[in-house]
DNA sequence: AAACCGGGGTA
DNA sequence: TACCCAGGTTT
């Protein structure tokens, strides 16, 4: 839950899925809708799904024992060589180093490591400085230590240099390099992409909602039909029957003019709303009222909220 | 090796 | 605006 997501975001969802999911058996016997209802709003929903997928499978095919080494625990889907080293070590106190953010960043600074830390020669060498430099007589609370000292002194931004212990042998600081490392590569270009949601209301004022398929942003969450063309009021007339063409519509209203931005770490969508109106009588229509049932991402959300 | 996958907080 | 977050999987 906590994968590239910061521990005061994820608290509360932590707490929910307890309360929800008491034993992993709960979580084995839940929908995936209940599940992805529950994690909406923390974004990388592969993570639900896989712990999802995982729940179930140790239920179903590990005796619902939950394993307890590095070796079974990486194996598990979701579960890389971070996660299964945190678990192998907290909770089962397993010589295994973890390399998180955090760490990537007090080692590269600490040893003056200017490796790429998302190359793949970077991510190998981390991981064999940290195994070589951690403390071994407590690896549990050493693993917690070095994380939190990433996150509370040797932050990313404006480092606490003044006030360290380490900064009489850090290599960084010595060398006037704290600003620069860790050095990570280039990310890739934003996609622009624009989004036509399609708010069906018909006689009963009951609306429509599809699940997203496939690959891409946003897997098994529900929304509005959606065209992902150019439209506008003259040919919204004729597209919209790509998506409904069961539907017979008597009147578009845009909703916003201008285009809602929702940006996400690799796309940036811009949205408009339709309002359609027929006098059809949808016959998988949905009340406004129980929308708020199905997981959606949080760009359906905040629009239903204006509603 | 590179791309893909969310949403929010911070400087 | 740019960067980052107790990363992992798919292409």
């Amino acid at each position: 839950m906590l994968q590239q997501t910061r521990v005061a975001q994820g608290t509360s969802y932590y707490l929910s899925f307890e309360k929800h999911f008491p034993t992993i058996f709960d979580l084995a016997n839940a929908s995936e809708e209940k599940v992805l209802k529950l994690w909406q709003g923390l974004g990388y929903y592969s993570r639900a799904r896989n712990l999802h997928f995982t729940a179930k499978h140790i239920v179903n095919n590990l005796n619902g024992e939950f394993p307890n080494t590095y070796k079974e625990l990486v194996k598990l889907k979701g579960v890389g060589d971070y996660t299964a080293s945190a678990i192998a070590s907290i909770s089962f106190n397993e010589q295994q180093a973890v390399v998180d953010g955090n760490v990537y960043r007090v080692l590269a600074r600490y040893y003056g490591v200017d490796l790429p830390i998302n190359s793949t020669e970077g991510i190998k060498y981390f991981k064999k400085l940290a195994t070589e430099v951690m403390h071994t007589s407590n690896i549990r609370d050493y693993n917690q230590g070095i994380m939190e000292f990433g996150a509370l002194q040797c932050s990313p931004k404006k480092p606490n240099c003044n006030t360290c212990p380490l900064s009489s042998s850090c290599v960084a600081l010595e060398k006037n390099l704290v600003s620069t490392l860790p050095i990570k590569l280039k990310k890739t270009k934003i996609k622009k992409r624009n989004f036509n949601y399609l708010v069906v209301v018909d006689a009963v004022g009951n609306t429509m909602l599809q699940q997203r398929k496939g690959k891409g942003i946003w897997q098994n969450l529900y929304e509005f039909p959606l065209l992902e063309d150019e439209v506008n009021e003259t040919n919204i007339k004729e597209l919209y029957a790509k998506v409904l063409p069961k539907v017979e519509v008597k009147s578009f209203t845009l909703y916003n003019k201008d285009a809602i931005v929702h940006k996400l770490s690799h796309q940036h969508l811009y949205t408009h709303f339709w309002i359609l109106h027929t006098n059809a009588i949808l016959e998988d229509g949905i009340a406004f009222s129980e929308l708020k049932k199905y997981p959606v991402p949080v760009l359906i959300a905040d629009y239903i909220k204006t509603l």
